[in-house]
RNA sequence: GGGCCCGUGGUCUAGGGGUAUGAUACCUCGCUUACAACGAGGUGAUCACGAGUUCGAAUCUCGUCGGGCCCA
């Protein structure tokens, strides 16, 4: 302990003295050598934007919470911090800082303008990560754009290849023309537009009325491959199976059925343009139609389009629909809203196009992938639900071919000769294709090959991460896998915990993590996610630098994983003004036990307790139980409330203002209570302060200095233990009697005008239970102490006064089950009656009787008054829920 | 359009069959040998709406309306 003055104000700027002290004393150093229980996070590694969010700081900062727990709880915490830095905003951003377009430069030298951009925003961002007082084991930090990272990217991609889970396929793909590559689903964003819906008339064989179609995508008519109704639909039974010209095309196609037409959109007839959009994927393939291609890579439409060749999409829909208006075709058309699918980089409208993509057999892993959710707890359990009816409803497998620069390399070759596949083989391994050449020949002989230059989906890396921290696929693995706990945005499961999970299993057969603990959305003062786009973003600094790091985690703490969290200032505030009370309780509690020293025995000064001390340490002792249970089930808001209320409420408002007389006292009326009191005051500050350790890191530890003995950081202290002996049922109830008795006298002065040191002349506290009587008289010098009350008696009876019952209110939980359909019956009397004359007729016969129920005492509550006063200057109190007056003189 | 979640004082929130928890804001009082950025007290909610189950529903069931996230 020191005796250091301590300041009169807490200063969250000394924050980050304790953030470097951290590093400096490596504390947070997973050691991994077996002395200790193992406990691994995955932690799911950021996108290196360049700057974190109140999303991050919220999935952190319960991270960083857990992880704390766990090593005070004697466990050997590995939490790793990753970057997950692969991703076409990268590539953008680059492209913008060097006004380039990404093929004017060497794929080398573009990689590296992106390693370059993406090295400095992790920088940054772990700065900011440090900041926030997050407790990673930066020793562990990996990287996904590093080569040993690539390394195992790549060899998993063999693994899957070898296992027949990945393969490669003409298949439709989501398809961006600004950005020329393929993109997922995920990446595809929908925006409702307006658009216009076109009738077309399609001329039918050998009749002069042909047949309306409605379309939105005209331009697409070089495509179409068939015309499709519903099976049931009245209007066009004679149509099916016959054939329709194409207008302007002159081609003929079949009228086909599928259930899936909705016959109330447009005319009931729709065109199948190949892959006009989602549907007609499902179209083409479920007929076995011809595929027609008509727009290529940029979005240009091909030869196929005849005279509207070489147009772009819109200019072909332009030119399509005037000349089909000139020539008759255009019977008329509306104005409907659509949902367009966007790039999510650019916006640019997404075409789905046939390409030779590289994919992850989805639908075969499907059932693993339920087995491996199944096996994991989910916080909260909602939230496996979501993950398994996204599953149900997977239409095409993953493609996870890109075409970009900025990512793992996709690590095979295609033979010049025969086409054939040829991997790379382990020991060549980071790959680049398109740089590098295989080490064998084809199985045909030849040795020139053509390097794939498409490069990995980065949810190839990212899907990793258990694995990677574990070392895979290094023989040991398995000791650090399966992760203990992931912990992620509950926007992400049907993403980043859907390939986490099948690629693990896929690669080790076993899931990637026992627990998955889901953390809400943060939301901006409009009520929606806080996002850049929204215009609603607070940044984590702004809070740092107002109110610090220790204020910021207590808002998030106080939040239940999977519900959205409103940001609002306010709520950082009450932090900030929480970790000033109890400093300023700290302060004061420093004054008085900088110099106790405890001469005697533990267990003496236990003995010598007293009643109130022994009522703050069993609640405090119940409290460390509620605390552990709570952060265990990760019910993170009810462990906040509840240190909040013991500390702010029990301690410092009620124990505080009561042992303040025993500490000012040198001459005790009795032995050791000015030790027990110190005693009681040290113990629960720093239980107290161990409680909070997790949540309020920096806050503890400034404390906590002035208390330790041998120096150390409280991070590396253990969590309290609960003392059973000291819970006491007994106890609490006498310290309630106490606060309340003192509450009910401090409320007396406050209402009367009388400043609260005022001294009363003196105070006669009457019962008529003989327990409560005994319970009191413990409490006496508290009492005294506490009110400054020259004389007080305790006196079993009643004043010389007159008192009455005002109120009647019925014990529904007992009468409920007791009287059941009765007990309206019941409720009913008890209001139609004068709350006295009931009183008074219980008190006479211990019992009223209403229609055969038999109604005692038990069964209600009562609300006296006291009326009449025994002489001129003497105040009565009744005291609410306590059979006991009060007669105070002042 | 589909899946999941959520509607509780003005605002935010706990509780999930027995008459509503706390915070914040507001009002009143009080400088009390840690803290007035504090303390004490008070006003304020038919728990979104409608029906059902039950002696009793904020709580369970169904429906309606509103909001959110993800997906189409």
């Amino acid at each position: 302990m020191t005796t250091d003055k301590i300041p009169k104000d807490y200063d969250h700027k000394k924050e980050t003295k304790w953030q470097e002290k951290w590093q400096e004393n490596d504390i947070y150093r997973f050691k991994g050598d077996g002395t200790s229980p193992k406990y691994i996070i995955d932690t799911p590694p950021p996108y290196p934007t360049g700057s974190i969010h109140m999303g991050h700081v919220l999935n952190w900062v319960y991270m960083d919470m857990i992880a704390r727990f766990m090593r005070m709880k004697g466990y050997d915490v590995l939490f790793p911090q990753g970057w997950d830095c692969h991703g076409l905003p990268t590539e953008v951003k680059v492209e913008e800082t060097h006004n380039i377009k990404k093929n004017d430069v060497s794929r080398e030298e573009f990689r590296k303008m992106c390693i370059d951009l993406t090295s400095e925003n992790i920088k940054i961002m772990k700065t900011q990560m440090q900041s926030l007082g997050f407790s990673q084991d930066w020793s562990r930090e990996y990287i996904t754009m590093t080569p040993e990272y690539m390394r195992k990217t790549q060899l998993s991609f063999f693994q899957m290849y070898d296992e027949g889970l990945i393969y490669r396929a003409v298949h439709p793909v989501n398809w961006c023309p600004r950005c020329e590559t393929a993109i997922a689903f995920a990446e595809v964003e929908y925006h409702e537009n307006e658009t216009q819906l076109n009738y077309l008339e399609f001329p039918a064989e050998n009749e002069s009325k042909g047949v309306l179609i409605a379309t939105t995508r005209p331009e697409l008519l070089s495509a179409c491959v068939a015309v499709v109704v519903h099976p049931e639909d009245e209007r066009y039974q004679d149509l099916i199976g016959r054939h329709l010209e194409v207008p302007l095309f002159g081609r003929k196609v079949q009228v086909i059925t599928d259930k899936d037409v909705d016959p109330e959109f447009g005319t009931g007839v729709v065109m199948i343009c190949t892959f006009g959009d989602k549907t007609d994927v499902s179209w083409v393939n479920r007929h076995d139609l011809d595929i027609i291609e008509a727009i290529n890579d940029n979005g240009i439409m091909k030869e196929v389009s005849g005279n509207y060749a070489g147009l772009s999409i819109q200019e072909c829909k332009d030119m399509i629909v005037e000349d089909l208006k000139k020539q008759g075709f255009l019977k008329k058309h509306e104005n409907i809203n659509q949902n367009l699918g966007l790039c999510w980089r650019c916006k640019t409208p997404i075409e789905i196009l046939v390409r030779k993509q590289w994919f992850v057999a989805v639908k075969e892993l499907l059932n693993q992938l339920e087995e491996g959710a199944d096996a994991m707890r989910w916080v909260p359990e909602h939230m496996k639900i979501r993950l398994l009816n996204w599953t149900g409803a997977m239409d095409w497998d993953w493609c996870i071919s890109r075409q970009r620069i900025f990512a793992t390399p996709i690590p095979v070759w295609y033979c010049s000769e025969c086409g054939k596949v040829q991997v790379a083989s382990p020991d060549q391994l980071p790959v680049d294709p398109a740089r590098d050449h295989p080490q064998a020949k084809c199985n045909c002989g030849n040795e020139e090959f053509i390097g794939e230059v498409d490069v990995l989906d980065t949810w190839m890396d990212s899907s990793l991460t258990p694995l990677v921290i574990a070392g895979w696929p290094s023989d040991d693995f398995r000791e650090l896998y399966p992760s203990n706990l992931r912990q992620q945005g509950h926007e992400i499961i049907r993403t980043w915990a859907f390939y986490t999970i099948l690629r693990c299993r896929a690669l080790t057969g076993d899931g990637p993590f026992d627990e998955i603990v889901v953390n809400g959305m943060v939301f901006g003062d409009d009520g929606h996610k806080m996002s850049k786009s929204r215009g609603n973003v607070i940044a984590p600094e702004e809070a740092l630098e107002k109110y610090g790091a220790d204020a910021l985690r207590l808002w998030a703490a106080n939040s239940v994983p999977g519900s959205d969290v409103p940001f609002a200032w306010k709520d950082v505030k009450y932090g900030y003004k929480f970790l000033r009370k109890f400093w300023n309780a700290f302060r004061f509690i420093n004054i008085h036990i900088t110099d106790f020293d405890l001469k005697v025995g533990e267990d003496e000064i236990i003995n010598a307790l007293k009643p109130i001390d022994r009522w703050i340490l069993s609640k405090l002792n119940r409290l460390i139980e509620a605390v552990t249970d709570s952060h265990e089930s990760y019910h993170f808001a009810e462990t906040i409330n509840r240190i909040q209320r013991f500390v702010w409420h029990d301690f410092c408002d009620e124990y505080i203002e009561t042992v303040k007389y025993r500490l000012y006292s040198d001459s005790s009326e009795e032995t050791y209570s000015k030790e027990a009191a110190q005693y009681t005051l040290k113990t629960v500050i720093l239980k107290t302060l161990k409680l909070l350790a997790p949540i309020t890191p920096h806050f503890v530890d400034e404390i906590y200095q002035h208390l330790s003995i041998d120096n150390e950081s409280i991070h590396t202290s253990s969590w309290p233990e609960s003392n059973e002996e000291l819970i006491d049922s007994e106890a609490e109830e006498v310290g309630e009697i106490g606060v309340k008795i003192i509450g009910e006298i401090r409320r007396f002065k406050s209402s009367s005008g009388i400043p609260l040191n005022t001294t009363l002349k003196y105070t006669n506290i009457y019962t008529t239970e003989s327990e409560l009587y005994s319970k009191m008289k413990s409490l006496i010098y508290d009492i005294k102490g506490t009110m400054r009350i020259d004389e007080l008696k305790i006196e079993m009876g009643r004043p010389d006064i007159q008192e009455t019952v005002t109120e009647i209110i019925p014990q529904m939980a007992k009468i409920g089950p007791e009287f059941k359909a009765d007990a309206p019956k019941i409720v009913k009397y008890l209001k139609s009656k004068d709350p006295w004359k009931i009183a008074e007729a219980l008190e006479k016969d211990g019992e009223i009787i209403i229609e055969d129920c038999r109604l005692t005492a038990d069964y209600i509550n009562t609300k006296k008054e006291v009326v009449g006063r025994t002489g001129e200057k003497v105040e009565i109190l009744h005291a609410t829920d306590l059979d006991v007056i009060l007669e105070i003189v002042i």
